[in-house]
DNA sequence: CACGAGGCTTGATTCGTATCAAGGAAGCGT
DNA sequence: ACGCTTCCTTGATACGAATCAAGCCTCGTG
């Protein structure tokens, strides 16, 4: 009950009309007035340091977060494995949803730089989504859009080569960046090569090979966390090739 | 706007109190007369034969299913790549979360024997959960425990072993029957082994192998489609071992 | 009952990637 | 600036699982 946990400000920080992320965020396509009931449940926006955990594995379910700035990592860790990573969260995206309806969070979500998160209530959520259908289907939307992401993921895991998920890892957070509206041929990663690894279920060693190759070949270059992509078709080409008799090549 | 295609008939069929499933199901938690509401809106129970389509990769989403008896897989076909296996689903589970909010269909589903499934026309779900906060919530919980899903699923690709995969997916359905009320000791596979390895990651004849090396080792008995698990705790221990040094031994 | 097709098993071999190992680079606190 | 730590790279080797291959079993069909 401290008033750390409670207040709320209607400054510009949570003003959402204003706020760049407005176009691909979770209020997009709210009537203005419903906008501002919505920017009202936010939770006074939240600095995280690098390194510093927005969830611990088992804390109590109460909140989403949509990542306002910065870049956050969720894991989980399994008994007697090492942490897996299992997300990776940009501007605009939504933390969370995988706890709606649990009493705990599933996994740790950890910030990979400093990063800004807005809070939103999930029980204020979902008083206002009773009153508003928009943001009913937005929530469903979202969802169901990650639904459809895990399964692209587990398609990856299962049967492709090393390249070929780095090619796609690549190509994800490059069409990412674009949406955000930065550049797709050259931006920085805020994860370290053990956290690819981890979530593409490669030995960082392979990361750093695989890696090395794609400089080699002309695909990209890499210096420490700074990629550039040199050839956008070649990595689609590579991303979307068959491998052995189990692709139907 | 075929005949075939609009009735519903309240008969017992689609009278969800008296289902069997009643306890696992979508409306689960519902008063008796917001139950009546919700069967009223259930297409009438309809057939699929075994090898047969209920949703095609590509078709218009319209419908959530709920499986009432038999089971499906969902698979997607990727380019130039062998279909991939994403899901199984048993009686009880919902077929179709992936495709809200999206205009079409991500993979296809089909059926692995005679199967049963009530259909649920997605916006008249919509309509009902406006009025049916219980339901609104059910529906979150359904996708959130998918999103958990997934996410375990990722885990398993990504870092396991066969024998453990095999022992995981051996351990999971054996729950889903037990939760159903059948035995979780004995029961019939009704996918065949290249779907295991579709949906596994794993080739094939590595799937027959290490069923194979369960029999000898008196973990399991495969006789054909038909499992027995003879060792249960073995299979969890097995399940949840680390391996090398990803896992963090 | 014979046939054919698909599903399953088992063996030999190959290949990709993990693991082990060691050294180098970069970031951080003092 | 120093040393510590963490991150990254690169090489040698080992091993698990895919692939290739062949034969068998099972079931549905004529």
């Amino acid at each position: 009950m401290s008033l750390e946990s409670t207040r709320r400000q209607p400054d510009n920080a949570t003003r959402c009309e204003r706020c760049t992320l407005h176009a691909r965020c979770l209020p997009l396509g709210l009537e203005l007035d419903a906008l501002e009931s919505f920017a009202a449940i936010i939770h006074n926006p939240r600095p995280l340091k690098r390194g510093e955990a927005l969830v611990r594995q088992g804390d109590a379910f109460e909140s989403l977060f949509v990542v306002r700035s910065g870049s956050l990592k969720q894991s989980v860790a399994q008994e007697g494995q090492r942490d897996q990573v299992t997300h990776f969260y940009l501007p605009g995206e939504i933390v969370g949803l995988d706890g709606i309806g649990e009493t705990h969070c599933y996994g740790s979500v950890v910030a990979m730089e400093s990063t800004f998160v807005c809070e939103l209530p999930f029980h204020r959520l979902e008083d206002l989504a009773e009153q508003l259908p928009e943001l009913r289907g937005q929530i469903y939307r979202c969802m169901s859009r990650e639904l459809r992401n895990d399964q692209r993921m587990m398609c990856l895991l299962s049967g492709r080569t090393a390249d070929q998920r780095l090619a796609s890892f690549m190509l994800g957070l490059s069409e990412r960046f674009r949406a955000r509206g930065y550049s797709p041929y050259r931006f920085h990663l805020s994860m370290s090569r053990s956290d690819i690894g981890s979530y593409l279920g490669l030995a960082l060693e392979t990361v750093s090979r695989v890696l090395a190759r794609f400089q080699q070949q002309s695909l990209a270059a890499v210096a420490g966390r700074d990629l550039t992509i040199h050839d956008m078709e070649a990595l689609v080409a590579l991303a979307e090739e068959g491998v052995g008799r189990h692709s139907g090549g």
